[in-house]
DNA sequence: ACAATTAGTCAGAAAAACATGACTACACCA
DNA sequence: TGGTGTAGTCATGTTTTTCTGACTAATTGT
């Protein structure tokens, strides 16, 4: 009832959860560490907090990120990628060749 | 030179070919059989002749669908899955398990 | 000859995404 | 007590994407 023939397509989902100008990005820099929000503006060259916090944000609602405040030295928070987020990578190495 | 960090992934040409408001809808529907301009305008709700206009010209610019001109009966136009958009679907497969 | 169907194009308006700069609020350090 | 670093929010403006409606042009049916 919500949307006709879209939904019920997992792949739309997906790519409509990495689209966005700086979601791949920040996916990839999730596979080599945890992200924090500072260090992600400077990370990201011509981004700007407002797009990195929903990015950020969007891609925890969709599972693929998981945010934690980390309560230590410095209290700040990390976002981590998700088992789901983590499934993903394999399938990607894939349509490396694929194209 | 073109953009520091972001092209040498093939996921990102991937995403961004078919991110789009329509664009993977009609890649679904191309899986069934040949596209056809004023037939997807019905099949597609509340789509406009403008967007699928330039999504049939960019889905065929990046080499997932190709056009032909039928020269038959009612000379028309369609447009077919390419071998590269076949290449696809395998992959896309795995990804609805994985989500 | 006329109307309908095909496959579009074009200019302009509306909507969505993205950017900017000011501001908040808490923790931490000296 | 005041400054720095953290992680944001908010209002506003710009840019990009999408939509609307009018129009074109060739082909086909009556």
């Amino acid at each position: 009832m919500t949307t006709p023939q879209s939904e019920n397509c997992p792949v739309e989902g997906l790519i409509k959860s990495l689209s966005g100008k700086w979601k791949l990005q920040m996916f990839r820099l999730a596979l080599e560490g945890p992200l924090r929000f500072n260090a992600l503006l400077r990370q990201l060259e011509g981004a700007n907090k407002q797009s990195v916090a929903i990015a950020l944000k969007e891609l925890e609602e969709q599972g693929l990120l998981i945010k934690t405040v980390v309560r230590q030295k410095p209290l700040h928070i990390e976002y981590h990628l998700s088992e789901k987020g983590h499934a993903l990578v394999p399938i990607f190495r894939q349509l490396e060749t694929a194209s």
